[in-house]
DNA sequence: TATTGTTATACTCTATAACTATA
DNA sequence: TATAGTTATAGAGTATAACAATA
């Protein structure tokens, strides 16, 4: 680890968040689920009735590509539509989703909790701030990009 | 962001990597390159010679995947390679390539000074320590579950 | 007009297997 | 036997444009 990007903030995430999927993926492949899949029952398990479209915009995901995600976990039988009004569609987990559901939360928790036995002890009370922090910065960078191309 | 995922260490993780990624290849646009291009040109400034073999294990991308990116760098003149042996070709930067890498390291440079300068004030000075944390966090979990299935 | 769900499409990134030449 | 570079290919993930139906 020494080399020239080992001290780069963007860098590490991107090296940090690819091992952590890798890892989280390894755990959900025996449910037959990918990490999105998994986000989206954690989603609709909380937020019960989430339109596709709404659960796109939380996970930053454009609405053409939550049409194959939402259509295999329906075809599945572990997610319901119900319609809403004449365009959008209530998503709600079935029992056998929330069964799943139960699993993935399992899972997840399990993962997350080694991730963080894994920091030293000092760390561990403010990781999870600091992750918050570098999006909420990195986020902030991107808007105002975005409204400086556009102003 | 009053998700169910908000908590977690690794979707916070991905989704700081991605915005932040977004944010570098908005920079790197300009220059003609994507971040993992960027990349290779710091390594071969620092560490002239690198095989892409070497290459690709530093920034664990397949020897495979590393074809494409190298020829097209070399492509654009911007490295060169010189055999070492009969079979591996250590790679350097052309005199163009140092010098579109010198805009890319201020680029990179400015870009995670911002990002930092997005931090809480409090954060800042063990920001990078704790995504290495996780990085070295997230690798161990890997590593572990990697020879528990060989073993 | 704007939004939802949808289709089609293209591009990037990643993973695997196999081949040749070399060590 | 192991490694370097390469080719081919398949699978994810992501981005954009367009359309019909609806608000």
């Amino acid at each position: 680890m020494s080399d020239p990007l080992s001290t780069l903030p963007g860098y590490l995430l991107r090296r940090a968040s690819a091992a952590a999927l890798a890892g989280l993926n390894r755990r959900l492949a025996p449910l037959g689920l990918r990490h999105v899949d998994a986000s989206l029952l954690l989603i609709l398990h909380s937020m019960p009735g989430t339109t596709q479209s709404e659960a796109g915009r939380l996970l930053d995901i454009q609405r053409a590509n939550m049409v194959p995600i939402v259509s295999r976990l329906e075809g599945r039988g572990l997610i319901d539509r119900q319609k809403v009004d004449g365009r959008s569609q209530g998503l709600h987990l079935s029992s056998k989703g929330e069964a799943l559901c139960a699993e993935v939360r399992e899972e997840i928790e399990a993962y997350e909790l080694a991730l963080l036995a894994g920091l030293p002890e000092d760390m561990r009370e403010s990781a999870v701030a600091v992750l918050e922090a570098f999006w909420r910065a990195a986020e902030a960078l991107n808007v105002e990009a975005l409204s400086g191309e556009e102003g």
